[in-house]
DNA sequence: CGGGGAATTTGCGCATGAGCAAACTTTGGG
DNA sequence: CCCAAAGTTTGCTCATGCGCAAATTCCCCG
């Protein structure tokens, strides 16, 4: 994780980051004076980034690592929103016009965050080339994912749901390999079923079959899809 | 409807749309500003405003009537997202940085529409005091809404969900009542089912259920809620 | 290298709510 | 005023997938 660092522990280096969405129409310097306005922060596997409900004091871009985005309803359920993953703005109330976060960010394995205080947040937005336009395309895309989830648990059975959301990360976040794509964070079968509205037996026993049929392989906390095809297929519904 | 229309037919008045929140930063000149750019439009019930999937080519406001945000599955099945009251903006999918529309819009019942290119977008955002603040609100109002949609479906029972959905309604798009609040649009069973990943058939017997037990009304596309915190009750799972 | 907790598998029973058919009611247009 | 279309009700059946229990496997950590 230190060739993220570059020259010097404390600053940060502009060229490592330019080639993100986020600073792809600025000029290097004010790269730099973003950076310069950071504060590093390094988070545990596991635990929380900020909490939902919180006041939005930061807000946030993820350099390394994956941080899952969940909600827990009054009675103890934990759903899981989506996944993000490095290079991605994330914390950004203020986009959606809040100031608490609407959900909670846990670091899926040990993440590198920049954090900025949101007071920078009306500032970075109107001073800087393409930051408002990235940050819109960024809820854009999230509103899109939601809007689609909503679409599949209201219209598809839970092996599709699971299907489809096993290629989202697949695609998302997804390590290619020589054979096939694994997912690139620890995912179990507890946080599927919090995806899909389903249940941690349900996708244990879909996950087995897919195994017996060479879809995927799956250790603990780990997914390996070997025929995507296949995955389409289930997650279309045409099998 | 005449009478948001102002001395002429042809010129809005800023008088009549300064109390909505849109506007209430601005001075009357910015807004009447605003409205010379805009074209009003009348859209007869069930008509749509605009198709998920085309160019987005213009942004929104409701003035009169009420929206209904919906998407279609490739299999044909009709997914309800939200209902829109007068006064918000919809369309905006500049706001997601898209550009083309992500859903469809349909007038619930005859709507009176005002619309301006597209092409405006940047220039309201970054010249009127209030505007982007106002539309990033909405959106982080809409993302809250489909976030607790997702909520829903994935941890509460159709009973639930349908109790829910009928509180929204009533809250964000209902008319008080001497007895109650009623729900300002025509609503037919086979649209609650489709807001709620239901059937018409389920969602005919629930309200069937409610209206023995006094907790509403309902008469053809209508729906009138009078004890509302039983209706709360049912949602929240408690009986 | 061994203990213990976390993750996973599997069997069994059953309630929820979908699917279908058919009849009925309301409403608006000609 | 009547007809047709749209909306609604109701009965019946049945599959999906949840709930629980218990056993098993896999890792991590000391």
């Amino acid at each position: 994780m230190s060739k993220l660092w570059g020259n010097s522990v404390k600053k940060l280096d502009a060229s490592v980051v330019r080639s993100l969405p986020l600073f792809a129409q600025m000029p290097l310097s004010d790269i730099q004076d973003i950076l310069d306005l950071a504060r590093p922060r390094l988070v545990p596997a596991g635990q929380s980034v900020f909490e939902e409900g919180t006041e939005a004091s930061h807000f946030h871009l993820l350099l390394d690592g994956h941080i899952r985005v969940e909600r827990l309803t009054p009675d103890g359920d934990r759903v899981v929103s989506f996944h993000i993953p490095p290079g991605q703005l994330f914390g950004i109330a203020k986009a959606l016009g809040r100031d608490v976060y609407p959900a909670t960010a846990v670091a899926a394995l040990e993440c590198l965050v920049l954090v900025w205080p949101m007071t920078l947040w009306t500032r970075f937005s109107t001073e800087y080339a393409g930051f408002a336009q990235e940050a819109s395309r960024t809820v854009g895309a999230r509103v899109t994912e939601m809007h689609t989830r909503v679409l599949e648990m209201a219209t598809q059975h839970v092996e599709q749901r699971v299907a489809a959301a096993i290629l989202r990360m697949m695609q998302q976040n997804g390590r290619p390999t020589e054979d096939g794509i694994e997912i690139a964070f620890p995912i179990t079968r507890k946080i599927v079923s919090d995806m899909t509205g389903s249940t941690l037996f349900t996708v244990s026993r879909l996950l087995s079959a897919w195994e017996r049929e060479g879809v995927l392989v799956s250790r603990r906390k780990h997914i390996h899809v070997h025929n995507v095809a296949a995955l389409e297929r289930l997650a279309a519904g045409q099998s």
